[in-house]
RNA sequence: GCCGGGGUGCCGGAACGGCCACGGGUGCGGCUGCAGACCGCAUUUAUGUGGGUUCAAAUCCCACCCCCGGCUCCA
């Protein structure tokens, strides 16, 4: 069954299938890399992460491609704000977000390509469009002619006289037509790249359309970002590339919606975000993960406490299915599993119909409640563990993943569980309350069963 | 002005034509040395208003009444 998704373009459904599609090429746009990343950043990321997995899954070669903005004017100022390089600045943030990445569990891109590393790719680009009549030198910097291009505005459905209308769009007396947007701006002061058009830097929008030319090609496969691209970014974007190569730039372009904090918009203008390190440290990866994909990818999620509140509930009962599978108990039962299987089997194809993430993750928390169930009365044997093996298959699909235990750590629980349960037998249960206590402040919860006490470690408590 | 999204039980909130969503709170019960964790039951046969299409509508269509976001750098 083909993989549907929604388009932002056409306003339609667009489906993906094996027979024309081996390869899926996704190209989204990723941070600019001035600050911390947070929720809103993570929403998008979180969603492209289980859209890969889903998508190999099904059999499909993806080529992933997710830039960083590593030369802008916010870069600059946070630079001098700062007193150091703007090269240090990107550096910096770029590590972090990968470390924010790699925390989230999110499979690294194929390629990560840099603004910097693509100046020559953007020149050659802006040059072809000077040859089609598509851009114009001015006298501070390099302008795209937004009236050669009859389609702008296709892609946000904004008719070119509204938004000059509307007064919205910064005027500049070089620019011929106030929509008219920077291919590329004049510069004497550091830093410049130097090219054929002399020192400057390039404009925000063409990083995209080179990199996406170089490294993928001239049509992809998917296009994605936060629906705030869509106008200018995305629409500049396709008026560039498809100004250039006279192709589609993408065949499905996908917006994912924006997180509100409260009633506005997270967003690092408004001194509203939420980062994904602290995030973290209250919380956890999976927690996040709940949260992120319990509401559909297009629509607008409200960050608040109680939703946060609520996805800890949810983790904590998938969690608890994951581990029950992973301990099951040494008895013969070997009852019916088909009703969990078939919530597994209907989660996926929600899933590959167009992303139902709402949809698939409550299927997912319902067999976990089942598969709780019967572990709680003792009757998850081996067997059965095993015949619910695409639970964890679709564990991995939602990018899920338990907490990691060193073997020194297990070495030093299971030495204390024995410690407590000889307590017990003691009826010494001040003291054995006591380790209990000690390995809860390790995330490590114990329960306690007529066969034996199992211990698992937990994301939140 | 333009583009888009909503109005669901005590509360948050899912559902993109058919399945008691799920969770929070509150209450009762089970398990347990206690506590925690876990489980069960109740609150809960809820869908802004009025029409229409359909065997079947919260879901599609029309009208109306209210909310909200985006349109400037932004994910």
């Amino acid at each position: 069954m083909a993989v549907i998704l929604s388009d932002t373009l056409t306003r339609g459904k667009i489906e993906l299938d094996l027979k024309t599609n081996q390869e899926v090429k996704i190209y989204v746009c990723g941070v600019t890399v001035y600050d911390y990343s947070h929720v809103g950043h993570a929403r998008v990321f979180i969603v492209f992460d289980v859209l890969r997995r889903l998508l190999i899954k099904e059999g499909f070669k993806v080529k992933y491609v997710q830039n960083f903005t590593d030369i802008d004017d916010k870069i600059i100022n946070k630079a001098k704000e700062l007193g150091v390089s703007y090269k240090e600045v990107s550096e910096k943030f770029i590590k972090a977000y990968l470390e924010d990445s790699d925390a989230l569990n999110l499979l690294r891109a194929d390629l990560y390509p840099r603004a910097t590393e693509h100046i020559d790719e953007m020149v050659e680009f802006i040059k072809g469009l000077i040859a089609k009549g598509h851009a114009y030198i001015s006298s501070d910097g390099i302008y795209y002619d937004v009236e050669s291009f009859k389609e702008y505005g296709k892609l946000s459905k904004i008719r070119k006289e509204e938004l000059i209308a509307g007064a919205r769009i910064e005027t500049n007396e070089n620019k011929k037509n106030p929509l008219d947007f920077a291919l590329w701006k004049f510069y004497d002061q550091e830093p410049y790249f130097q090219t054929i058009y002399g020192k400057g830097r390039p404009g925000w929008h063409i990083e995209c359309s080179a990199m996406i030319r170089k490294n993928l090609g001239e049509t992809i496969d998917i296009h994605g970002g936060g629906e705030d691209l869509i106008f200018p970014h995305h629409e500049n974007e396709i008026a560039q590339s498809e100004g250039l190569n006279g192709k589609p730039l993408a065949k499905i372009w996908m917006h994912v919606g924006l997180v509100k904090f409260g009633k506005d918009k997270m967003s690092k203008s408004l001194h509203n975000v939420v980062y994904i390190k602290d995030f973290l440290k209250s919380y956890g990866p999976n927690t996040l993960r709940v949260f992120v994909l319990s509401s559909h990818y297009r629509d607008q999620l409200e960050f608040n406490e109680q939703k946060i509140k609520e996805a800890v509930e949810s983790w904590k009962a998938i969690e608890d299915a994951a581990y029950s599978l992973l301990q099951p108990f040494n008895v013969t039962y070997d009852d019916e599993v088909s009703d969990i299987l078939q919530e597994i089997d209907l989660a996926i194809k929600d899933l590959k119909n167009d992303l139902n993430t709402p949809a698939a993750l409550n299927r997912m928390l319902r067999a976990s409640k089942k598969i709780n169930q019967m572990w709680t009365a003792l009757k998850l044997s081996k067997k059965m563990s095993e015949k619910l093996e695409p639970f964890q298959e679709l564990f991995d699909i939602f990018g899920f993943k338990l907490k990691e235990i060193s073997p020194s750590e297990k070495e030093t629980v299971e030495k204390l569980i024995m410690q407590r349960n000889k307590l017990r037998q003691e009826k010494n249960f001040k003291e054995a309350d006591e380790i209990r206590r000690k390995l809860l402040s390790l995330n490590i919860k114990l329960i306690d069963t007529p066969l034996g006490t199992f211990w698992r470690k937990v994301e939140v408590l």
